[in-house]
DNA sequence: TGCCAGGCCCTCTTTAGGGCCTT
């Protein structure tokens, strides 16, 4: 059973925007303890390092942005095929998924423009947004010198294949293994990707799960401060531009608002504080990235139900990757 | 000798410093 069952379609019109986000996300409080009662694909076995569930073979969705279709007509399209398959988030070396590096070029060349002001000035904002709860296990706190080696994402409208995780090859040592229990050994072999192999895949399973025309809206915890970064630094290492209709969403100034909320009796606001308070059990590892992602999806509905959040009022709290500072050289 | 992650928030503050949060 996945977290989220509803489709985001259902959310139609302005005068329902509280009630159709609260409805959105209730409708998952009912699905979180059945989630959690047949989760056992997070003590799956490991499938060529990776942690992985059933296999589910995941195919493409037509993404058809007239800025896509145009890019379409107009490149030579060389096509690349890498054997990738998730397994329900793990990837694996079984089946065949095509990516078109030059289709890739142009997604990141779409338009460049203020995402938010449209999307603020889109009264149909549930046929616009995805949103993508994720999270990174690295091997350190730097976005210099550390790398990703776990990454997992939800889609919290769900639908098929609505999570994606993969452990990561960051071709450099590990010295931090105590913490999430992640091991050379695990990520140096071949069935497991390295970043500059990793984002072309990840660049089109989000685009599956894009609404035509529409845009991603990644969630995470401290991600202002250490996710985005760490992407950025990631896809700026690969040579990868960050995708212009991406924009992201720290929970912890949401954590903040509760905590000074009245009647709150929120006092910290970590991961596992706000698992703690709104009584959501921790299943798996902590520090492994899926782990984190599922009860983060939770805690993020939850969030958002507590603070009578609008997709207004998250887009009103979003970040683009360009407000996030390059360190100074 | 100096650096060692970086951003945000709070307060005994703003010409600053300490704590929290992420791995």
């Amino acid at each position: 059973m996945r977290t989220a069952t509803m489709c985001f379609s259902i959310l139609q019109g302005p005068r329902f925007k509280i009630h159709t986000l609260v409805n959105f996300w209730s409708g998952n409080f009912h699905s979180w303890t059945r989630t959690y009662s047949n989760s056992s694909k997070l003590h799956g076995s490991i499938v060529n390092g990776l942690e992985g569930g059933k296999s589910k073979k995941w195919t493409r969705r037509p993404v058809t942005t007239k800025a896509e279709e145009r890019a379409k007509r107009i490149h030579s399209s060389k096509t690349s095929s890498i054997r990738h398959e998730v397994f329900d988030g793990a990837v694996s070396t079984n089946a065949t998924l095509n990516i078109n590096k030059t289709e890739i070029n142009q997604f990141q060349k779409i338009q460049y423009y203020d995402i938010q002001k449209i999307i603020a000035e889109n009264k149909d904002l549930a046929n616009l947004v995805t949103v993508v709860a994720f999270d990174i296990e690295t091997t350190g706190f730097s976005r210099e010198n550390d790398g990703i080696i776990e990454f997992a994402l939800q889609v919290l409208q769900g639908g098929e294949n609505s999570t994606f995780q993969t452990l990561v090859n960051p071709e450099r040592n590990i010295t931090n293994s105590h913490v999430h229990g992640i091991t050379k050994n695990m990520v140096d072999r071949p069935g497991v990707p390295r970043m500059r192999e990793l984002i072309p895949i990840l660049l089109q399973y989000v685009k599956s799960h894009q609404k035509p025309g529409g845009f991603i809206m990644w969630v995470a915890h401290n991600s202002r401060s250490f996710d985005v970064p760490f992407l950025l630094s990631e896809f700026s290492r690969c040579s990868i531009e960050l995708p212009p209709n991406w924009l992201f969403l720290d929970t912890i100034p949401l954590a903040r608002e509760l905590m000074k909320s009245e009647g709150s009796k929120l006092s910290k606001i970590s991961l596992q504080a706000l698992r703690e308070y709104y009584g959501i059990p921790l299943i798996g590892s902590a520090h492994r990235a899926m782990s984190d992602v599922r009860s983060l999806s939770l805690i993020f509905q939850r969030l958002t139900y507590d603070l009578k959040l609008t997709m207004p009022g998250l887009v009103e709290r979003s970040f683009l990757g360009s407000d996030i500072k390059k360190k100074k050289s």
